[in-house]
DNA sequence: CATGAATGAGATTTCATTCAT
DNA sequence: GATGAATGAAATCTCATTCAT
C-alpha cells in the first residue's frame, strides 16, 4: 500500500500537470517533456504511466468524469423526490464545475476534440444511462414534458455549459453564483415542465 | 482581377480543406502539408495565402463567423416584431448550423480551444453586442424575465448548442428537424418570458 | 532530367553514407542522424527521401542486388558455352564482390539478419531463378552430377563467401587474387561436375 | 553450491531468452527488458549476471562457441585417422549446427556483424588453430591438395555454410539429411583430395 | 540477490516554414 | 505567383542502466 500510494503520487503529478497544461494551450499545444516537467519527474516516466501521449488524455478524461460522477453520486442518492434528484443534479454538477474549472473545461474542450471518438459509444452511453431512465421516469409520471429524453438531456446540459460560461465570464460571490444557479433551475424547470 | 479570382480560388480552396481536417483531426493534429495536398496546391503555396499556420486558424474562423453573421441578418433584419426577431435568430441560427455542421462544429472546437484567446476582446464583444442589445430591449419591454443581457445570452447559446449536438446525434427528416426546432424555440421562450 | 539528377544525387548520397555506416556500425547501431550528417544533407532529408529507416535499408538492399545482378547479366550473357557460363558467373561474382567490398558485406549482413523476412519469398525466388534453371539444364545435360539444383546453388554460394572472406582476410595482389579465384573455380567444379 | 545453481539457473534462462530474441530481431532490435521478461527475471537482475547488454551478446557467443567445441571435440577425438578426423569435423558440425538450429544461426549473424571485432584476434585464431593444423598436416601427407591451409578451411566452411541453409530451406527427414550430408562430405573430398 | 520504478540520453520521425527555380 | 525539395527544431517515444527497497 505505501509503494502503491508513491507509485500514485507520480501519477497523480501526471495527471495534475497535464491537466493544467492541456486547458492552458491544448492537447497537441503541450508537449509530453513540460507536462514532465511540471510534474517533477523525468521524461520517460510520464512514458512508465501512459504508454503514449493519447493515453494519458484518456486517462485524465476517465479520470475527470469519474470524480465528477462519484461527486453527483454522493449527492444525488440521499434524495427520495424526483424534484429533488434533478435540483440535486442540477445544482450539484454546477457546484463540482465551479470548484474545479479547470476540470470541467478539459471536458468541454475533450467532448469538442476528435478524441472524443476514441471513446466507445458503450461507455459513453453508460455515462448518461442513468440520467436518461431518470429522465424516461419524470417523463412517464408527467413530471416533465413528453419529450425524447435524449432531447432533454442535451437541453439540460446546453444549459449547464451556458451557465458555467456566463459564471466563469465575471467574478461572482458565492452568495452571487447560488442565486444564479437557483434561478437558473427554476427557469430550466420552467422550461421542461 | 482574373489574377485575384484564381488567388481567391485557391484561397478557398486551403480554406475548405483546413476545415473539413481541422474538424477531423484537430487544429495541431492536421499538417499544412495535408492540408495542401486536399486543397490540390502545393505545399509551399499555403504559405502565399497565410503567413503562418495560426494565420490561416484565425482566417478561417473569421471566414466561418461572417458567414454566419451575414445568413443571420438577412433573415433577422426584415422582421419587425421581437418575438419575430427572436424566432429568426434562433430557427435560422439551427438551420444555417445543421446545413453547415463542419462549420459550425469548427466555431464550438475553436470557442474551448485556447485560440479563443487570440481573438481581441473587443472583437468577440463586436460579435454579441447586437444580440445583447436586443435582448436588453426585450427585458426593458417586459418580453422577458428581468435577468441580466449576459445570462440570457449564454442559456440561449447552451440552448442552441444543445439542440445542435440532439439534432446531429441520429437522423430526422427536415420535417422532424424543423418540429425540434419549432418546439425547442416554444420551450426556449417558456423560460425566458 | 535536370532535377530528377539533383534528386539523385542526394539520394545516392544518403544510400552511399548509409551503406558504408551500417557495415561498419551495424543497421540498429547507425543512427539516422550520422547517416544524413556524412550525406551532408539535413536530418530531415532523408525522410524525404524514404518515409523510415527500415525504408532505406531495404531500398539499399535492392540497390546493390540489383547493381550486382546488372554486372552478372552483362558478363554472362554473352558466353555460349555452358563452361563459360558457369565460369563467368562464378569469377565474375567474385571480382565484383572484391571490386565492392563494402557492398557483398552489406548483403551478407542482410540476408543473416531479421531483415531478410521483409523480402517476399517471390522476390527472392525471382533473384535466383535463372541461376536454378541453368544449373537444371546443366544437370540434364550431365555436365553436373544429379543433384537438386536448388543444393547446388546453396554450394556455390557457400563457395562464393568463403572464398570472398579469404580474400579479404589477408592482403593480396590482383595476380593473387586473380589465380585463388581461378582455382577456386577448378575445385568447384571438380566437386560439381 | 546452492546458491550457485539457482544463479546458473537465472544466467541460463537468460542466455537462452536472448538467443531466441536475437535471431528473431536482431541484437539491436530486442530491449533487454524483453529479454528479462522472457527469462521470467525483474528488468535489473539482467545486469546483476552481464554488467552491459553488449557483454550479454559476448557471453552468449562464447558460450555457444564453446559448446560447439564440447561437442565436436567428443566425437573428433576417438578417430585415429586423417579420414576419420575430417568426416568427423563435417558430420558433426552438420549434425550440431542441425540439432541447434538458433545457435548456429546466432554464429552466422554474429560473424557478419559488427561485434565480431570485440573478439580479440588471438581468441578468434585459438579457435581454428588446431583445425588449421589438421589440414596443414593433411596437405603434408598428401591427403589434400597443395593449397594454403586457410583457403581450405574457409572453403570447408563456406560448404558447411551452404549445406546448412540448403538443409533449413526445406522440410527433409531425418535419413534424407543423413544422406545429404553424407554426399555433401563426398563432394567436397573431390574437391579437396 | 532480486526487484522494478525511475532516469535521461538519444533515436526516429514530423512538420511549419523557407527559398531557389 | 507557384512549386516542392530542403531544412532543422522540436516532439514523441525507447531503452540501457541505476539504485533504493
Amino acid at each position: 500500500m505505501i509503494s502503491q500510494s508513491r507509485n500514485s503520487e507520480k501519477e497523480k503529478e501526471l495527471l495534475s500537470a497535464a491537466l493544467e497544461l492541456f486547458v492552458a494551450y491544448g492537447f497537441h499545444g503541450t508537449p509530453t517533456s513540460k507536462i514532465a516537467l511540471q510534474a517533477g519527474v523525468a521524461n520517460g516516466t510520464l512514458f512508465h504511466y501512459f504508454k503514449t501521449k493519447d493515453e494519458l488524455v484518456l486517462a485524465l478524461y476517465v479520470d475527470i468524469k469519474q470524480k465528477m460522477s462519484t461527486y453527483l453520486e454522493e449527492h444525488v442518492l440521499p434524495e427520495t423526490t424526483l424534484a429533488g434528484k434533478f435540483r440535486a443534479i442540477f445544482t450539484n454538477s454546477m457546484q463540482w464545475a465551479l470548484a474545479n474549472k479547470t476540470s470541467f473545461q478539459f471536458l468541454q474542450q475533450f467532448q469538442t476534440s476528435p478524441y472524443l471518438s476514441r471513446i466507445s459509444p458503450e461507455e459513453t452511453l453508460g455515462q448518461v444511462k442513468d440520467h436518461l431512465m431518470l429522465i424516461q421516469l419524470a417523463v412517464d409520471e408527467g413530471f416533465f414534458k413528453p419529450k425524447p429524453p435524449e432531447l432533454i438531456l442535451t437541453m439540460v446540459m446546453g444549459h449547464i455549459f451556458g451557465l458555467f460560461q456566463y459564471l466563469c465570464s465575471s467574478d461572482f460571490t458565492n452568495d452571487e453564483q447560488n442565486k444564479v444557479i437557483e434561478q437558473g433551475f427554476e427557469m430550466l424547470m420552467a422550461m421542461l415542465k
